[in-house]
DNA sequence: ACAGAACTATGATCTATATCACAAAAGACG
DNA sequence: CGTCTTTTGTGATATAGATCATAGTTCTGT
C-alpha cells in the first residue's frame, strides 16, 4: 500500500453524487479527514473482523468484497469504482463485517467514519444520497443472490463473463482480473467447474481465450444461457 | 386489506428509532402524510414491478419479502416488526423491485415516498438512523446469503427454524406461519426436501411436530446442525 | 357437511456439480 | 536460469438434492 496522503476533495474529480452536494465548509471538514491510499494488485484493502475507524471511497481500479462463510470464503460481489465501501462501519461496532481487496491497482480515499456521519447529519442532501446509493446496492445484491441460487452453472458464468465486459470493463475484450479459483468464489462453484465451464463456452465458439484474456464473441447466445439458467 | 386509515405518530407506541428523532413540526409532516392499514396472513402488501408512491412502515405481524427469479419465487427475507420496509423505491424509478405478504395478521402504516425524502434531507439524525437500519439489514442478508450457498438442507433448515425460534417468536414452540413450500423457498430447497428434512429432524427427537406447531426441543444440537452445514 | 383445493408425506430415479487424483503450464524469485 | 509456488486442465467417481409419481391429509368456502 503507497500513501499518497493528503488529498484536495475539492479539486478531485472523482467525487461521488454524494460528495458533489456538500457545501464549501463541509468540504474544508471532508478534506482534512480524508487520506488517500494505493493499492496492487491482490493487496487486501481491510479485512473482515478488523477494527476501523474509517469509510473507503474507490476512486479508481477494482475491488472484490468477501466474506468467510462456514466452509470457504466466498466473493459477495465486485465493486467498480466509483464507490463507497463499508458503509456499515458506521454501525456501533466498527469491525468491519466483510474484507475488501483490490484486483487491480486501486486507488482509495479513507474518510474517518465520525466525519462521515458528521457529513449525514448537518446536510440532508448528502445523507440522501449515500441512502440511494446504499440502495442500488441492495437491488443488485437482491438479483444478484437469486441468480446465484437459481441458475446454474452456466447461467451463472456467463452471467459473471457479461458482468465484466458490461459493467466493468466496458469492453467485449479484456483480461480477467480474477483467477479462476476466486471466480469460483464469485460465481459459487468449484474451480473445476469453472475451468470445464470455460472450457466449453470456448469449444462451442461463445468466448476466446488466450491466457488471461477472454473475448467475447457471441454475446447473444451467452445472455441466452444468462437467462435459461 | 383493511384500513383504519388516519394515524398519529405522535401517540404512536410503535415508533421506529428514525422517527423518535423527529421533532413535532416533523412528526405533523409525518402524520398528514400517512395512513395505517391491516392485512389478513398471506394478503399481499405490495407487489413487485407494481407503481408506488410510498414507503411501509410494518408496525405489528410477519412480513415476507419475495422476488420473482429465472425459474421461481424467492423469498429473500423474512421481516420482523418494527421495521420500513421498501426504501428503495426512494430511488427515481419508483417501482417495487420486490413483493411483500403478510405471514400473520400485520399492521402497516404508508409513509408517501416524497415525505420520507423530506425528513431526510431536514433531518440528519432521522437519515443517520435509516442508513443504520438499511446498513443492519445488509449486513445480515450478506451472512444469510452466505449461509444460504454453503451449507447444506439439514443446516439451512435448521437456521431457518432457529431464526423463527429466536427472532420471531422468542420461544421455542411456535405455529410455522409458513407453509412448507414457502418454507423451501425461504431456505432455497424443494417443498419435498423441506417434507424429508423436518421429518428426519423429527425422527431424530430435534424436533416435536403436531400440525403447525413446532417445538424445538434440542437446541443445542440444531445449532451444531446449522453450523456444520 | 361436503366437494374441491391446497398442503404434506414418501418412495424411485436422475443429474448437476462436488470431490478426488494427478499432471501440465505459467508466474514468481532467488 | 532453474526451482518453487500458484494456476489451469481433465478424467473418474460420489452424492445431495431435484424431479417424477402417487396418495393421504388438512383446509376452505358454500
Amino acid at each position: 500500500m503507497d500513501l499518497p496522503g493528503q488529498v484536495n476533495c475539492e479539486t478531485c474529480r472523482i467525487r461521488s453524487c454524494a460528495v458533489e452536494v456538500l457545501d464549501q465548509q463541509e468540504l474544508d471538514i471532508l478534506k482534512t479527514n480524508c487520506a488517500g491510499a494505493v493499492y496492487a494488485r491482490n493487496e487486501r484493502i481491510f479485512q473482515q473482523g478488523s477494527l476501523t475507524s474509517n469509510i473507503a471511497y474507490v476512486k479508481t481500479g477494482l475491488v472484490k468484497i468477501h466474506k468467510n462463510g462456514p466452509s470457504k470464503d466466498q466473493i459477495l460481489k465486485l465493486v467498480k469504482p466509483p464507490r463507497f465501501i463499508g458503509i456499515p462501519t458506521v454501525l456501533g461496532d466498527r469491525i468491519n463485517n466483510y474484507s475488501a481487496t483490490a484486483l487491480l491497482p486501486t486507488t482509495v480515499c479513507f474518510i474517518v467514519t465520525s466525519t462521515f456521519k458528521t457529513l449525514i447529519m448537518r446536510n440532508g442532501r448528502f445523507a440522501n444520497e449515500v441512502i440511494n446509493s446504499i440502495c442500488q446496492d441492495e437491488l443488485t445484491f437482491y438479483d444478484r443472490s437469486i441468480n446465484q441460487m437459481q441458475k446454474q452453472i452456466h447461467g451463472r458464468l456467463a452471467d459473471a463473463l457479461l458482468f465484466l465486459a458490461d459493467e466493468i470493463f466496458e469492453a467485449d475484450s479484456f483480461d480477467l482480473p480474477l483467477s479462476q479459483s476466486d471466480l469460483g468464489d464469485y460465481i459459487h462453484a468449484t474451480r473445476e467447474s469453472v475451468t470445464r465451464t470455460l472450457g466449453r463456452l470456448k469449444a462451442d465458439g461463445l468466448i476466446q481465450v488466450k491466457g488471461k484474456n477472454i473475448k467475447l464473441t457471441e454475446k447473444d447466445m451467452l445472455r441466452k444461457i444468462s437467462k435459461l439458467g
